[in-house]
DNA sequence: TGACGGTAGTTAGCTAGCTAACTATAATGA
DNA sequence: TCATTATAGTTAGCTAGCTAACTACCGTCA
């Protein structure tokens, strides 16, 4: 993802202006300040994670696979649930195995298929990691007032809406 | 980067509360939801980019090139301009000298290093995609009043350095 | 029943990020 | 001067995303 340390200056933003017509500063300046808080946000996240031997990736799959009653889930209902491709999960999956946070579990109604469940090993991790994230986020967010966290993601929103002038 | 289709609901963060304390949905569904649109914008920007055959890494370092009144720049400026490792610069390169948008120049003076500048066909590029850039971003930040644009700013850099509570 | 289309999962090959280790060169300082 | 230290860039190996192509299996319907 886009780091962008080096935001347009006054100077740039004009030189570009120069060539290209509808340059609006403003605008530009924003969206990418947007971007830019956007990505510092996940790479905190990130390196809290790392500091718990964690990713994202494979964090998230602990967490839904926490979230079924028999902590088991499927490769294809895990990839739908997280928003990313069959294949990538393939590979996340193959991290926690090789980690023993998951276990394979053959599943003898469908043969092409297989469960993947949420070891003890695997729930000692959240049960590490998530009562240290909890108040993390928690002390974070208070920074801002609950109405304005509406108004924040009420704006965030219409840009995410708005996006599809990308399309 | 987190893709979080999944955002919990009521009743599995209830499962999450009972287990561990000091859950706050109020403040993790806020700050998932900010990820997440980041990422969302992010992945708009990436597809458009597609479009004219770009990424976002390459596509910024075409930008950082144009920037310098001689078109040039070395790989470790461009590393630090772009907040990536030097690894990685190297790798955004190699791609962009394939595909013939820049080229090398041997620096007479410092041996260890060497030049990058953006060819013709590389602005070429950039005159292709800025055009078409530029009124798409105004269009989408024409969404927000610039007044509630800059209160939004103001709140994500409340959050962005409240993000140190990740250290 | 058997062919065909759909689905589950994997693999290969790509982009793009990282760190650590490496080579080559430059710069410093005893 | 020469040893040490610092810097520029590359490489290897990792995570994590993608698509496309593949195997294996299921289901359906003629």
């Amino acid at each position: 993802m886009l780091q962008l340390k080096d935001l347009p200056d006054a100077k740039v933003l004009r030189k570009f202006a120069e060539r290209y017509v509808g340059v609006d500063s403003c605008s530009v300046t924003h969206f990418l300040n947007i971007l830019r808080i956007g990505t510092e946000l996940t790479e905190s996240l990130d390196r809290f994670l790392a500091t718990h031997g964690l990713l994202q990736g494979r964090w998230w799959v602990l967490i839904l696979l926490m979230r079924e009653d028999d902590l088991t889930s499927t490769p294809s209902e895990l990839a739908e649930k997280a928003g990313v491709s069959r294949a990538t999960m393939s590979g996340l999956i193959n991290g926690l195995l090789r980690d023993g946070l998951v276990v394979r579990q053959e599943d003898n109604i469908d043969r092409r298929s297989y469960s993947i469940r949420l070891t003890a090993a695997g729930q000692d991790k959240l049960d590490e990691v998530m009562p240290d994230y909890y108040p993390r986020v928690k002390k974070m967010m208070n920074a801002i007032p609950v109405q304005q966290r509406e108004d924040l993601l009420k704006q965030l929103l219409l840009l995410k809406e708005q996006s599809k002038v990308f399309d």
